[in-house]
DNA sequence: CACCGTTCCTGGAATCATTCAAGTAAACGC
DNA sequence: GCGTTTACTTGAATGATTCCAGGAACGGTG
Protein backbone atom coordinates (compact mmCIF):
# COMPACT_ATOMS: atom_id res chain seq x y z
CA UNK A 1 0.00 0.00 0.00
CA UNK A 2 1.45 3.63 -1.02
CA UNK A 3 1.91 5.46 2.29
CA UNK A 4 0.93 8.78 0.68
CA UNK A 5 -2.31 7.50 -0.62
CA UNK A 6 -2.57 5.75 2.26
CA UNK A 7 -2.46 8.53 4.71
CA UNK A 8 -4.75 10.67 1.40
CA UNK A 9 -7.06 7.97 2.19
CA UNK A 10 -8.22 9.38 5.97
CA UNK A 11 -8.12 12.57 5.57
CA UNK A 12 -4.23 13.27 6.56
CA UNK A 13 -2.38 16.34 4.78
CA UNK A 14 0.70 14.17 3.40
CA UNK A 15 4.05 15.60 4.73
CA UNK A 16 7.52 14.89 4.39
CA UNK A 17 7.40 13.33 8.81
CA UNK A 18 4.87 11.81 8.19
CA UNK A 19 6.19 9.54 5.60
CA UNK A 20 9.41 9.29 7.15
CA UNK A 21 7.49 8.23 10.41
CA UNK A 22 5.58 5.64 8.67
CA UNK A 23 8.22 4.29 7.14
CA UNK A 24 10.81 4.20 9.68
CA UNK A 25 7.67 1.64 11.90
CA UNK A 26 7.86 -0.30 8.75
CA UNK A 27 11.45 -1.59 9.37
CA UNK A 28 11.81 -1.13 13.11
CA UNK A 29 8.87 -3.66 14.32
CA UNK A 30 7.99 -2.42 17.57
CA UNK A 31 9.85 0.76 17.59
CA UNK A 32 9.61 3.25 20.14
CA UNK A 33 9.44 7.43 19.79
CA UNK A 34 13.22 7.99 20.29
CA UNK A 35 14.11 5.28 17.79
CA UNK A 36 11.53 6.36 15.32
CA UNK A 37 13.09 10.10 16.24
CA UNK A 38 16.66 8.87 15.87
CA UNK A 39 15.67 6.72 12.70
CA UNK A 40 13.93 10.13 10.62
CA UNK A 41 16.63 11.93 11.39
CA UNK A 42 18.99 9.90 9.64
CA UNK A 43 17.34 11.69 6.29
CA UNK A 44 15.46 14.44 7.64
CA UNK A 45 17.66 16.59 10.42
CA UNK A 46 15.38 18.95 11.23
CA UNK A 47 12.46 16.92 12.41
CA UNK A 48 11.53 18.29 15.84
CA UNK A 49 10.82 15.82 18.68
CA UNK A 50 7.10 16.62 19.22
CA UNK A 51 6.62 16.43 15.66
CA UNK A 52 7.21 12.38 15.46
CA UNK A 53 5.39 12.41 19.05
CA UNK A 54 2.01 14.87 16.89
CA UNK A 55 2.81 11.95 13.77
CA UNK A 56 2.82 8.91 15.86
CA UNK A 57 -0.36 10.12 17.32
CA UNK A 58 -2.38 11.51 14.06
CA UNK A 59 -1.54 8.10 12.33
CA UNK A 60 -2.62 5.73 15.10
CA UNK A 61 -5.65 7.59 15.78
CA UNK A 62 -6.13 7.30 11.54
CA UNK A 63 -5.52 3.68 12.40
CA UNK A 64 -2.14 3.20 9.96
CA UNK A 65 -0.10 2.55 13.67
CA UNK A 66 -1.03 0.76 16.87
CA UNK A 67 0.14 1.85 20.32
CA UNK A 68 1.51 -1.13 22.62
CA UNK A 69 2.40 0.37 25.87
CA UNK A 70 4.14 -2.72 27.61
CA UNK A 71 4.10 -1.76 31.69
CA UNK A 72 7.66 -0.08 32.53
CA UNK A 73 8.78 0.34 29.05
CA UNK A 74 8.63 3.55 26.58
CA UNK A 75 5.23 3.06 24.13
CA UNK A 76 6.16 1.19 20.76
CA UNK A 77 4.42 1.57 17.59
CA UNK A 78 3.40 -1.04 14.98
CA UNK A 79 2.10 -1.09 11.56
CA UNK A 80 0.41 -4.39 12.11
CA UNK A 81 -3.60 -3.41 12.46
CA UNK A 82 -5.94 -5.01 12.20
CA UNK A 83 -5.52 -8.04 12.63
CA UNK A 84 -5.99 -9.71 16.49
CA UNK A 85 -2.55 -10.87 17.38
CA UNK A 86 -0.98 -10.10 20.44
CA UNK A 87 2.72 -9.53 21.96
CA UNK A 88 5.10 -11.19 24.25
CA UNK A 89 7.61 -8.98 26.21
CA UNK A 90 10.90 -9.56 27.54
CA UNK A 91 10.76 -9.25 31.45
CA UNK A 92 14.57 -8.70 30.93
CA UNK A 93 14.96 -6.19 27.68
CA UNK A 94 11.50 -5.05 26.65
CA UNK A 95 11.89 -6.76 23.75
CA UNK A 96 8.80 -7.38 22.04
CA UNK A 97 8.02 -9.89 19.84
CA UNK A 98 4.24 -11.18 17.83
CA UNK A 99 1.82 -13.85 18.75
CA UNK A 100 -0.95 -14.89 16.94
CA UNK A 101 -3.94 -15.32 18.64
CA UNK A 102 -4.70 -19.14 18.17
CA UNK A 103 -8.57 -18.72 18.90
CA UNK A 104 -10.14 -15.71 17.92
CA UNK A 105 -12.50 -15.95 20.73
CA UNK A 106 -10.97 -18.41 23.18
CA UNK A 107 -13.58 -18.55 26.49
CA UNK A 108 -11.11 -16.75 28.13
CA UNK A 109 -11.33 -13.57 26.08
CA UNK A 110 -15.47 -13.46 26.92
CA UNK A 111 -15.11 -12.79 30.88
CA UNK A 112 -17.66 -14.00 32.85
CA UNK A 113 -18.28 -10.78 35.35
CA UNK A 114 -17.38 -7.69 33.93
CA UNK A 115 -18.29 -5.34 36.99
CA UNK A 116 -20.98 -3.99 34.96
CA UNK A 117 -18.52 -2.74 32.23
CA UNK A 118 -19.28 -2.30 28.79
CA UNK A 119 -16.37 -4.44 27.22
CA UNK A 120 -15.13 -3.14 23.55
CA UNK A 121 -11.54 -5.26 23.30
CA UNK A 122 -9.61 -8.04 24.83
CA UNK A 123 -5.91 -7.08 25.28
CA UNK A 124 -3.47 -10.07 26.22
CA UNK A 125 0.41 -9.59 26.99
CA UNK A 126 2.94 -12.43 27.28
CA UNK A 127 5.10 -12.41 29.77
CA UNK A 128 8.80 -14.25 29.62
CA UNK A 129 12.34 -13.99 28.13
CA UNK A 130 13.34 -13.30 25.03
CA UNK A 131 16.22 -15.72 23.60
CA UNK A 132 18.83 -13.29 24.17
CA UNK A 133 18.02 -12.58 27.95
CA UNK A 134 17.81 -16.18 28.57
CA UNK A 135 21.12 -17.11 27.51
CA UNK A 136 22.35 -14.39 29.52
CA UNK A 137 20.79 -16.09 32.31
CA UNK A 138 18.50 -12.94 33.53
CA UNK A 139 16.92 -14.91 35.74
CA UNK B 1 -4.59 -12.41 57.64
CA UNK B 2 -3.05 -10.37 60.63
CA UNK B 3 -1.11 -7.57 58.36
CA UNK B 4 1.80 -8.09 60.59
CA UNK B 5 2.17 -11.43 60.72
CA UNK B 6 2.39 -11.50 56.68
CA UNK B 7 5.33 -9.23 56.71
CA UNK B 8 6.91 -10.98 59.53
CA UNK B 9 6.58 -13.76 57.18
CA UNK B 10 8.36 -12.76 54.08
CA UNK B 11 11.11 -11.61 56.09
CA UNK B 12 10.12 -7.81 56.59
CA UNK B 13 10.48 -5.66 59.31
CA UNK B 14 7.42 -4.32 60.63
CA UNK B 15 6.56 -0.97 60.72
CA UNK B 16 3.97 1.52 61.04
CA UNK B 17 4.04 3.09 57.07
CA UNK B 18 3.67 -0.36 55.85
CA UNK B 19 1.08 -1.51 57.96
CA UNK B 20 -0.82 1.87 56.78
CA UNK B 21 0.22 1.32 53.07
CA UNK B 22 -1.07 -2.63 53.35
CA UNK B 23 -4.08 -1.42 54.73
CA UNK B 24 -4.93 1.54 52.75
CA UNK B 25 -4.65 -0.46 49.56
CA UNK B 26 -6.95 -2.99 51.45
CA UNK B 27 -9.66 -0.35 51.65
CA UNK B 28 -9.14 1.14 48.04
CA UNK B 29 -8.44 -1.68 45.73
CA UNK B 30 -6.76 -1.07 42.98
CA UNK B 31 -5.19 2.70 44.46
CA UNK B 32 -2.52 4.52 42.50
CA UNK B 33 0.24 5.24 44.54
CA UNK B 34 -1.18 8.98 45.10
CA UNK B 35 -4.28 7.58 46.97
CA UNK B 36 -2.56 5.50 49.29
CA UNK B 37 -0.19 8.27 49.60
CA UNK B 38 -3.00 10.62 50.53
CA UNK B 39 -4.73 8.14 52.50
CA UNK B 40 -1.65 7.18 54.79
CA UNK B 41 -1.40 10.39 55.28
CA UNK B 42 -4.46 10.89 57.00
CA UNK B 43 -3.18 9.16 60.30
CA UNK B 44 0.65 9.02 59.89
CA UNK B 45 0.99 12.86 57.98
CA UNK B 46 4.40 12.52 58.33
CA UNK B 47 5.36 9.55 55.64
CA UNK B 48 7.14 10.85 52.71
CA UNK B 49 6.50 10.01 49.13
CA UNK B 50 9.42 8.21 48.76
CA UNK B 51 8.55 5.79 51.76
CA UNK B 52 5.19 5.03 50.11
CA UNK B 53 6.77 3.92 46.77
CA UNK B 54 9.33 1.78 48.58
CA UNK B 55 6.57 0.03 50.46
CA UNK B 56 4.42 -0.69 47.55
CA UNK B 57 7.83 -1.84 45.66
CA UNK B 58 9.17 -4.09 48.71
CA UNK B 59 5.12 -5.74 49.37
CA UNK B 60 4.95 -6.32 45.41
CA UNK B 61 8.49 -8.28 45.71
CA UNK B 62 7.57 -10.13 48.42
CA UNK B 63 3.92 -11.18 46.71
CA UNK B 64 1.70 -9.01 49.09
CA UNK B 65 0.42 -7.00 46.58
CA UNK B 66 0.18 -7.14 42.91
CA UNK B 67 1.22 -4.02 40.66
CA UNK B 68 -1.06 -3.23 38.02
CA UNK B 69 0.19 -0.81 35.08
CA UNK B 70 -2.99 0.27 32.51
CA UNK B 71 -1.42 1.93 29.31
CA UNK B 72 -1.51 5.75 29.81
CA UNK B 73 -2.25 5.41 33.66
CA UNK B 74 -0.60 5.46 36.68
CA UNK B 75 0.54 1.94 38.18
CA UNK B 76 -2.33 0.67 40.51
CA UNK B 77 -2.12 -2.00 43.37
CA UNK B 78 -3.96 -4.39 44.94
CA UNK B 79 -4.34 -6.67 47.46
CA UNK B 80 -5.50 -9.64 45.63
CA UNK B 81 -3.02 -12.01 44.68
CA UNK B 82 -2.42 -15.87 43.65
CA UNK B 83 -5.39 -16.08 41.89
CA UNK B 84 -5.32 -15.72 38.14
CA UNK B 85 -7.78 -12.63 37.34
CA UNK B 86 -7.80 -9.99 35.23
CA UNK B 87 -9.14 -6.59 34.83
CA UNK B 88 -11.66 -4.25 32.87
CA UNK B 89 -10.20 -0.80 32.36
CA UNK B 90 -12.58 2.14 31.84
CA UNK B 91 -11.45 4.49 28.09
CA UNK B 92 -13.04 7.12 29.89
CA UNK B 93 -11.49 7.56 33.14
CA UNK B 94 -9.46 4.66 33.96
CA UNK B 95 -11.22 3.08 36.23
CA UNK B 96 -10.77 -0.49 37.10
CA UNK B 97 -12.80 -3.86 37.74
CA UNK B 98 -11.55 -7.00 38.20
CA UNK B 99 -12.69 -10.10 36.26
CA UNK B 100 -12.75 -13.35 37.10
CA UNK B 101 -10.98 -15.76 34.13
CA UNK B 102 -13.83 -18.23 33.43
CA UNK B 103 -11.17 -20.65 31.60
CA UNK B 104 -7.82 -20.91 33.80
CA UNK B 105 -6.16 -21.95 30.42
CA UNK B 106 -8.04 -21.00 27.68
CA UNK B 107 -6.57 -21.96 24.05
CA UNK B 108 -5.88 -18.31 23.76
CA UNK B 109 -3.38 -18.00 26.36
CA UNK B 110 -1.19 -20.61 24.77
CA UNK B 111 -0.15 -19.02 21.82
CA UNK B 112 0.57 -20.59 18.58
CA UNK B 113 4.13 -19.15 18.06
CA UNK B 114 5.99 -17.57 20.82
CA UNK B 115 8.77 -16.24 18.59
CA UNK B 116 11.59 -18.31 20.70
CA UNK B 117 10.48 -16.51 23.80
CA UNK B 118 9.89 -18.17 27.09
CA UNK B 119 6.64 -17.36 28.32
CA UNK B 120 5.68 -17.08 31.90
CA UNK B 121 2.20 -15.65 32.59
CA UNK B 122 -0.57 -14.46 30.23
CA UNK B 123 -1.85 -10.72 31.03
CA UNK B 124 -5.32 -10.11 30.16
CA UNK B 125 -7.03 -6.83 29.85
CA UNK B 126 -10.39 -5.69 28.75
CA UNK B 127 -11.05 -2.28 27.90
CA UNK B 128 -14.50 -1.09 27.89
CA UNK B 129 -16.60 1.52 29.72
CA UNK B 130 -17.61 1.74 33.29
CA UNK B 131 -21.25 2.47 34.05
CA UNK B 132 -20.49 5.82 35.02
CA UNK B 133 -18.80 6.94 31.81
CA UNK B 134 -21.49 4.96 29.65
CA UNK B 135 -24.09 7.12 31.43
CA UNK B 136 -21.84 10.36 31.11
CA UNK B 137 -21.97 9.47 27.55
CA UNK B 138 -17.96 9.57 26.60
CA UNK B 139 -18.29 8.03 23.51
C1' DC C 1 17.94 -4.02 78.34
C1' DA C 2 21.74 -1.68 75.96
C1' DC C 3 24.44 -2.61 71.66
C1' DC C 4 25.12 -2.85 66.82
C1' DG C 5 24.55 -4.03 62.17
C1' DT C 6 20.98 -4.04 59.05
C1' DT C 7 17.17 -2.11 57.06
C1' DC C 8 14.16 1.69 56.59
C1' DC C 9 12.62 6.49 56.29
C1' DT C 10 13.16 11.48 55.18
C1' DG C 11 13.90 15.56 52.21
C1' DG C 12 15.41 17.26 48.15
C1' DA C 13 16.78 16.97 43.59
C1' DA C 14 16.88 14.47 39.21
C1' DT C 15 15.15 11.60 35.33
C1' DC C 16 12.39 10.06 31.55
C1' DA C 17 8.62 10.03 28.42
C1' DT C 18 5.38 12.85 27.04
C1' DT C 19 2.66 17.09 26.47
C1' DC C 20 1.46 22.16 26.37
C1' DA C 21 1.82 26.82 24.29
C1' DA C 22 2.61 30.22 20.86
C1' DG C 23 4.30 31.43 16.63
C1' DT C 24 5.80 30.10 11.86
C1' DA C 25 5.43 27.37 7.80
C1' DA C 26 3.78 24.24 4.57
C1' DA C 27 -0.27 21.52 2.13
C1' DC C 28 -4.48 21.41 -0.28
C1' DG C 29 -8.64 23.33 -2.83
C1' DC C 30 -10.04 27.10 -5.72
C1' DG D 1 -0.75 31.91 -7.04
C1' DC D 2 -3.86 32.75 -2.69
C1' DG D 3 -6.01 32.06 1.45
C1' DT D 4 -7.49 28.83 4.86
C1' DT D 5 -6.52 25.08 7.36
C1' DT D 6 -3.52 22.04 9.34
C1' DA D 7 1.10 20.76 10.56
C1' DC D 8 5.70 21.73 12.37
C1' DT D 9 9.22 24.40 15.26
C1' DT D 10 11.23 26.05 19.44
C1' DG D 11 11.14 26.20 24.23
C1' DA D 12 9.40 25.13 28.49
C1' DA D 13 6.37 22.43 31.62
C1' DT D 14 4.20 18.33 33.59
C1' DG D 15 3.55 13.99 36.13
C1' DA D 16 4.98 9.66 37.74
C1' DT D 17 8.68 7.68 39.50
C1' DT D 18 13.48 7.13 41.04
C1' DC D 19 18.15 8.36 42.84
C1' DC D 20 21.00 10.06 46.56
C1' DA D 21 22.85 10.96 51.16
C1' DG D 22 22.12 11.30 55.83
C1' DG D 23 19.64 10.11 59.96
C1' DA D 24 16.52 6.96 62.59
C1' DA D 25 14.25 2.77 63.89
C1' DC D 26 14.09 -2.37 64.17
C1' DG D 27 15.20 -6.54 66.55
C1' DG D 28 18.54 -10.32 67.34
C1' DT D 29 22.30 -10.86 70.53
C1' DG D 30 25.04 -10.70 74.76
Amino acid sequence: MDPSAALRERGLRVTEPRLRVFEAVGRYPHADADTVLTEVRRTLPTVSVQAVYDVLHALTDAGLLRRIEPAGHPARYERRVGDNHHHVACRGCGALGDVDCAVGHAPCLVPSSTSGFTIETAEVTYWGLCPACRAAGTT
